[in-house]
DNA sequence: GACTAATTAATACAGCCGTATTACATATCA
DNA sequence: TGATATGTAATACGGCTGTATTAATTAGTC
């Protein structure tokens, strides 16, 4: 009894769905590919297990959230914020990239998802991304140091973002460009790049911080 | 006689399928669609004019890449490095961002091509964007000065992309984040800003490389 | 005007889509 | 065992897709 934790075919439809709607977009994929993928499972087995093609994707949208969420960096207070920064920077690095910067199949979701968003994704980011964003924004006005605004910190937080998330969206450009780039290099070294580029922005607004006194005018 | 330089039904169908390709993407653009908003054009002026659904794409797409090299920076070698990238970051952020931050549809066709591409996209890739990469990287090279090697300029060089690139692909979850941020905020100031976090970036990496002198583990 | 080419319009067609319906098989448990 | 829930399978349906075909209309040229 209770021998083996045999797959339930939820579960394989569920999987078969995040591969499905990787490679072809919500609005491409269809059942059919689907529940084909997942083994013997009928045509009908999406219906009959979620309902509709949307609420599969629902589901699988929020586990795809959630599980980034899990890998996502811990807070540290007791650390400074350099470090902090920079376990930030890794962390990301390994989620997106981890395991020699390969294409992962929740990655390409995440990214359909950002650049043509379905109505979900509104939620997800209130959930998920609104927190740690905001984490990161305390970081590095701690790291500006006095005098730094909201804008300052914002605005490098984008900086720091865009890095992080290039390769993300802009892969098979990329990779036209450097083929052998992912053969050669591992998501530490980017993480390392990352870390020291961005540090590396960030004093030079606290060298005009310091000169400039109370200026105002940031920009 | 030649009163109006009427436009051409060959013409409103282009400017249409920008459009609809633009909002829906190649795989979810209907022809239908198209030929609707190009007026009273019937169901067949596709393919009448340009033989298939595809076809057209890949006229839209090499028109939209064509745009986008025509308001490229010039190059200018009698001006420094740094003015060079400046000029280089402004100029760009200007074709992304211009007219107030806006959602262009040649944007959206390209980020739906970089994160999605089609067959066609290596050979823009290779056209447009190859030769323009192989002058900032020479820049880039100028400004780390003595002792960078290759791969320091092209990290570097994702870096400045990353940032370039960021609003085009993450525009909706940006949205989220700071709703007000396009409103108040111009591409002139977010020009300004990738500069000087770059050129701090860049920096990071002088420093380096001058403490270090010829240390050739640069990470 | 008359003939021809170019364009526009109206349908037709095969193919795929998500979903609903119905029938069948297999567990579960009294 | 037999009734009942649960899962699986086969098929049907209306709707939309890109494209092809055919007919009607317009523009250009002698």
């Amino acid at each position: 009894m209770n021998s083996i934790p045999k797959e339930t075919t939820k579960q394989k439809l569920i999987k078969s769905a995040i591969k499905v709607f990787a490679e072809n977009g919500f609005r491409d994929a269809t059942v059919r590919q689907i529940c084909k993928q997942a083994g013997a499972a009928n045509i009908n087995a999406v219906n009959y297990y979620f309902g509709s093609k949307e609420q599969l994707y629902k589901k699988v949208l929020s586990m795809v959230f959630a599980e980034y969420d899990q890998l996502a960096p811990a807070d540290s207070p007791d650390k400074s914020p350099e470090e902090q920064l920079q376990i930030y920077i890794t962390t990301f690095c390994k989620i997106l990239y981890g395991e020699g910067i390969r294409d992962s199949d929740t990655n390409a979701i995440l990214v359909e998802e950002f650049t043509r968003p379905s109505p979900f994704l509104e939620e997800m980011v209130d959930t998920f991304n609104r927190p740690r964003v905001e984490r990161l924004l305390k970081i590095i006005k701690g790291l500006l140091g006095e005098g730094a605004t909201d804008d300052m910190a914002r605005d490098c937080l984008v900086s720091v973002s865009g890095q992080l998330l290039y390769y993300s969206f802009a892969r098979p450009v990329f990779l036209r460009l450097f083929p052998n780039y992912f053969t050669q290099n591992t998501h530490q070294q980017w993480a390392s790049h990352v870390f020291k580029f961005t540090m590396g922005g960030i004093e030079a607004y606290k060298r005009d911080l310091e000169t400039k006194g109370g200026n105002i005018n940031g920009n």
